[in-house]
DNA sequence: CGCGGCTTTGATGTTCATCAAGTAAAGTGG
DNA sequence: CCACTTTACTTGATGAACATCAAAGCCGCG
């Protein structure tokens, strides 16, 4: 890369608007800033619309995500050819750890489920990188353990609850973790639910409504209002 | 550290028989020899009997743990006390690569489920390794992400088969996977196969008796030996 | 030898998926 | 913009899959 080159991106990693990008943040404490800058740069930033796909699982791996703002899901198909959703990833989770590192291909598909905004960086880059500076390569690897390490608790909390306990810890989710408000609007269908949690739609639907009927939550179409929350958690801590 | 204490170490490194570690290789194509003599030489090796405890849940994390030889069964208690596998590892098997980097205590327990030798090094031994070879950082990287994405595909494989299915699905990993036999000795007992796979103990029994009867399988206490495979393949795959 | 944990089988009831059928909502093409 | 199709949502009825409870035999261990 000649001088003028460099300039040029410095140029343009000035008016990159990253401030609260977390991953800057990691890259900032370990990698000297002129390295960050020219990442920064490189960046391209692409925004999707609900319902849009962001890479679809089986494609090769090229480039690494960031979630800088919206909601998106991560979704894989079985030989069997059922959906099932992995999770739901926020602003600044690191999901695209997931696989980029060690398979050929992603493992998942990325969805966004809201109007989303997303970074994407060359992989190859990241990588780069991270050989180039161990501390960014641990930071990495802390990101990307606390990742699986939430999924797999996920998958555990699920499995030993009933389908209210389900519905009632998805309900608290949302809640508490993705709206921070007691009331919020559905991003996902009763069907993308009924696959997060591993349940028919039919029931995800029935466990709503008793919900509902038995004053709950109340529910207006995707909008969903908690109005008894210690109910709700006892419900979701069981039974 | 001087200049007799590395000679020192590096005698000992010479006399460490690590030849098949994968960790060895992962390192030596990394770090320049001195480095990866001194981690060899600083290794202590350690033996569990089946059954014993190797860490537990909730301590605090200082060593980062290798699996020379022998099976290990990852698990971890639910608040409501319940027990829950993880995932049963073998030789050359990162399973502690799961929660050491972003946490300060062991999110699971290991135990040795056959005889078992561990190698054990300090974690912050093997941060600084990776702060300082990049290469490093990045192969741990690649294990981790492996490993992850691996116990969630078994999570979602479980949990879209009926019981039968996950039974045969089990009898099969530990024929194909773990013992590379069709006749074995299980390792875990019933009650650990349900924990595994999220069913009751009765129902493990009952199926694998099921089997037994339908010819599928033989039965002499705790070893298995697998007579009908295509059956057992199709039944795993559904069925 | 007796106690606790593991194994086994049977009986019973609950939970949940499946099937069916209908309404509402949302996209599609003329 | 309206007929048409498709997809999402909803409720009920039914049966299958599975957990739970109970009882008894077995084995290892102090």
């Amino acid at each position: 890369m000649n001088e003028i080159q460099v300039q040029e991106l410095k140029h343009k990693a000035e008016n990159c608007n990253c401030e609260e990008c977390v991953l800057k943040h990691l890259i900032f404490n370990y990698v000297p800033e002129e390295e960050s800058d020219i990442l920064c740069s490189v960046k391209r930033e692409r925004s999707f619309k609900k319902g849009e796909v962001i890479v679809r699982q089986n494609e090769p791996i090229v480039d690494f995500f960031y979630i800088k703002s919206g909601i998106v899901k991560l979704s894989k198909v079985t030989e069997s050819k059922r959906n099932h959703i992995i999770t739901i990833a926020k602003p600044h989770d690191y999901i695209s750890l997931l696989t980029v590192f060690h398979g050929k291909n992603y493992a998942y598909s990325m969805t966004a489920i809201e109007y989303t905004e997303i970074c994407v960086f060359p992989l190859n880059l990241i990588v780069d990188l991270a050989m180039r500076h161990g501390n960014f390569g641990i930071g990495l690897l802390k990101k990307s353990s606390k990742t699986a390490d939430d999924i797999i608790d996920h998958f555990i909390q699920n499995n030993s609850r009933n389908l209210r306990g389900r519905i009632a810890m998805t309900m608290l989710d949302f809640s508490l973790n993705i709206y921070k408000s007691h009331i919020f609007e559905l991003p996902v269908s009763r069907k993308e639910i009924a696959e997060l949690i591993g349940m028919t739609t039919e029931n995800v639907i029935r466990i709503l409504s008793e919900f509902r009927k038995e004053k709950i939550i109340k529910i207006n179409g995707k909008e969903i209002e908690i109005i008894d929350f210690d109910r709700l958690k006892m419900i979701s801590d069981h039974g």
